[in-house]
RNA sequence: CGGGGCGUAGCGCAGCCUGGUAGCGCGUUCGGUUCGGGACCGAAAGGUCGGAGGUUCAAAUCCUCUCGCCCCGACCA
């Protein structure tokens, strides 16, 4: 490599300096510092997020929901009236006295979530069954006073997605919470290549007021899980709480049966701790805002002149390609740019690298002569530049940045399995995690409340799910790790972001 | 909120102990030579030393308070 200073800290001497370091120097965000616990989302961290968004946003349409938007601002009365989501969101919320140089009658919250809100406009739209199921969807940012904050893994103020429906039965509440799960956990794998394990949550790591929560659980590279997005059933917490009542085929005045689930721009945090390394970002062509940079070579003006041209003219037939994953509703194209600064080639490498920018074009006056191009890949492969014909790489760039997004996956399910383990005795699961790092690691649990505590207290592992079928080993009895007593099937134990 | 560390130029830091007109490296701007893995020469710009108060003839430096950031813990998407 190079004899300059490194600026990235290696994962292996720093884990959470490295990940800021790979932020920072990809230019994703910073801390607004002027603002406590909030970050600012710089123009290519931004890019990551809308890509996500869009990608999202679209799947959300194809299983029926509609977009709207609901107020910042929840009176407090609302947040109270569901107990057990008073309860769980009181801490960390901020709250309004002040408006217009007045005091407020009643004070309002900055929302943490628009469960309340939500549930009191769905009281007024709501009469029949008729009027359901309710599927809707708000893009927004909320806001959750937290001790303690990461860029994009934890920020006071986020951005996130949260669905909002509503049902006549149980039965076609709980198919919408696992289809909107599976949803996550498609896109998770498919578009951000990040491997995901989907389960139930524990009654303590349940949503404050659901009945129920799914999640998928993502493995960052220190082997800590991170929760990458929840899917609740709400049961008829929220429409007892705020009297969303219809009136049933049969006649019947009823509760409606409510979810909601979300996703934020946490994404963009475990989407960095999946794939990065200690060269910088390293991005999934499928969330990359720019797919490949063209670095002209050139020793003179005339050779310059030639070069720009060829370079002009490829990035117009790569712009042309459209990219856009099959069955979605929009197009996309590939994103190319010209790093036309006049800068050494080597800086330029080193710039886009950290970006993790999938591709590197190298077009020179050799490549002139001879038709061809000099491409890197980020990532993968055997690391080393290829030369290739110039119109076959035209035709098989988008073969070749699947291929590069199915590495990327690959290599990912590949850590996590060589840190998934199987453990069955309580000294094995103290001794595995001593140290900072983690592991997922499948063990017997006696479903007690009391044990998980106990656990956490002890090792700061936590239970991160109860698997659904085929995402962990096949259910089978055994007895607790920690107190020995019978248990139905293994839990995914993890120390967790 | 508890424990620890840190706030000095855009970034990284020195200076502080032992008060005396603010420095280094990188970056930036301009000019030139360069250009297939982090170029070089020359010139220049850039800081109310996180903020407030105090001690002093004099404070980046000493004292008090405060704000913010990072790490560790408790809480969490």
């Amino acid at each position: 490599m190079s004899s300059k200073p490194e600026k990235i800290t290696p994962r292996s001497e720093d884990y959470p300096q490295w990940y800021q370091d790979v932020i920072r120097e990809a230019d994703l965000a910073e801390p607004a510092k002027v603002v406590k616990g909030c970050m600012v989302i710089k123009p290519y961290g931004f890019a990551i997020w809308e890509k996500i968004q869009r990608t999202l946003d679209s799947r959300f349409k194809d299983t029926g929901h509609q977009n709207a938007y609901f107020p910042l601002l929840v009176p407090q009365s609302f947040i109270t009236k569901e107990a057990e989501h008073v309860e769980g969101f009181a801490p960390e919320l901020a709250v309004v006295t002040h408006a217009g140089g007045e005091e407020l009658e009643e004070p309002y919250v900055v929302r943490p979530t628009s469960e309340t809100i939500i549930g009191h406009f769905f009281g007024k739209w709501i009469s029949s069954y008729r009027d359901l199921p309710m599927l809707i969807n708000q893009w927004a940012n909320v806001m959750r006073w937290e001790l303690r904050t990461r860029m994009f893994l934890r920020t006071t103020e986020f951005l996130w997605q949260e669905g909002h429906t509503a049902h006549a039965n149980h039965d076609e509440a709980k198919e919408e919470v696992r289809r909107m799960l599976d949803v996550y956990a498609d896109f998770a794998q498919g578009t951000m290549g990040m491997p995901v394990i989907r389960g139930t949550k524990t009654e303590t790591e349940r949503f404050a007021g659901a009945v129920d929560t799914l999640c998928i659980e993502a493995m960052m590279q220190d082997g800590k899980a991170l929760q990458a997005g929840t899917s609740h059933d709400l049961g008829q917490n929220f429409g007892k709480a705020f009297d969303v009542k219809f009136q049933s085929e049969s006649g019947e005045l009823e509760y409606v049966w409510q979810t909601s689930w979300g996703v934020s721009t946490r994404l963009v945090g475990g989407l960095i701790m999946t794939h990065s390394d200690d060269d910088g970002l390293v991005l999934p062509p499928a969330l990359a805002p720019i797919h490949a940079v063209i670095i002209p070579i050139y020793r003179n003006d005339e050779q310059k002149a030639a070069v720009m041209d060829a370079a002009n003219a490829l990035r117009k037939e790569l712009g042309a390609i459209d990219i856009a994953p099959q069955g979605v509703r929009y197009r996309d194209f590939l994103e190319v740019q010209i790093d036309d600064r006049d800068m050494r080639p080597g800086a330029k490498f080193y710039h886009w690298e950290r970006r993790g920018v999938p591709m590197r074009i190298e077009l020179g006056p050799k490549d002139l002569e001879k038709g061809q191009v000099c491409i890197k890949m980020r990532t993968g492969g055997t690391g080393k530049k290829e030369f290739l014909d110039r119109d076959a790489f035209v035709a098989g760039i988008k073969a070749r940045l699947d291929a590069y997004q199915d590495e990327l996956l690959a290599a990912a399910k590949a850590r996590m399995a060589e840190r998934t383990v199987t453990l069955d005795t309580w000294d094995e699961f103290v001794k595995t995690f001593e140290g900072d790092d983690s592991v997922f690691a499948w063990c017997h649990w006696d479903g007690t409340t009391q044990t998980e505590a106990a656990i956490k207290a002890e090792t700061k592992v936590t239970i991160r799910c109860i698997p659904l079928p085929g995402e962990g080993p096949d259910a089978e009895p055994g007895t607790c790790i920690k107190t020995g007593k019978p248990s139905a099937q293994r839990v995914l134990m993890a120390k967790a972001y």
